[in-house]
DNA sequence: AACAACCACAACCGCTTCACA
DNA sequence: TTGTGAAGCGGTTGTGGTTGT
């Protein structure tokens, strides 16, 4: 019984510049995945998902720190219209930005903003300044931009996802493309948004939501 | 100065999906 | 075809800084 190997009890809470250095170091030695041994080879007593997270959120290369640019804001209130709480589909449109950071952004600043019909002034002035209440907080892992891996590309393991979620999705998209004066242009899209049904199924639901991103300019 | 309330963001949890033997 | 472990995802909670009283 008790020959059982007891397990190291899992580190939890925020990372330490040290255990950042740690991972940092290990998986740019080693190489992402495995996530499970990374957290036992490099000496980090934390569980390979909270290794996994902090990597992908933090860590990783070109990874992009900061304030939201009006563009990115304005991509991520339009493409959760269509997509709804899609986050990693949404982040995967942002270069550098991460599903979790995007969902925060949402939660903190859209969602209400959202719900309340007011929008953030265009005034790039206001960018720099404006919100910036607790910007000196927690920027620390800043780092350039560029695009995100290619593992993880969400537009193509989504196909399976897609039949469960149109029912959500879909019913109101071109509802609300509409009211959002977008004008739908594709060589595989037809003109007239009407179209969209074809014997009750919502023709955009068998759509790669690539088509859907490339039609609207996205 | 002290404390409570608020806010933004980091991290965790549980479920689903994927890959592979 | 099926079982299993790893990875991915989204919702939720925790943490710590700022602001207001």
């Amino acid at each position: 019984m008790e020959n059982k190997q007891v397990k190291p009890p899992i580190k939890k809470g925020l990372w330490k510049p040290e255990e950042d250095l740690i991972l940092k170091t290990y998986v740019e030695t080693h190489g992402e995945g495995n996530w499970a041994t990374v957290s036992e080879k490099s000496g980090l007593m934390r569980g390979g998902k909270s290794c996994r997270l902090r990597w992908k959120n933090y860590l990783r290369p070109n990874i992009k720190r900061g304030e939201m640019s009006q563009e990115e804001e304005d991509l991520i209130i339009r493409m959760h219209k269509l997509l709804g709480n899609r986050w990693s589909l949404i982040a995967g449109r942002l270069p550098g930005r991460t599903d979790n950071e995007v969902k925060n952004y949402w939660n903190t600043h859209l969602n209400k903003r959202c719900r309340t019909g007011k929008r953030k002034p265009t005034d790039p002035s206001n960018h720099q300044n404006g919100n910036d209440k607790y910007k000196s907080k927690k920027q620390c892992n800043s780092q350039t931009t560029s695009s995100t891996s290619p593992k993880s590309n969400p537009e193509e393991s989504d196909g399976k996802k897609k039949e469960k979620e149109e029912s959500t999705v879909t019913n109101t998209w071109i509802q609300d493309a509409q009211s959002m004066n977008y004008y739908i242009e594709s060589p595989v899209m037809p003109v007239c948004n009407d179209a969209f049904v074809l014997n009750d199924e919502p023709f955009i639901a068998y759509w790669d939501s690539f088509v859907l991103f490339e039609s609207f300019g996205l």
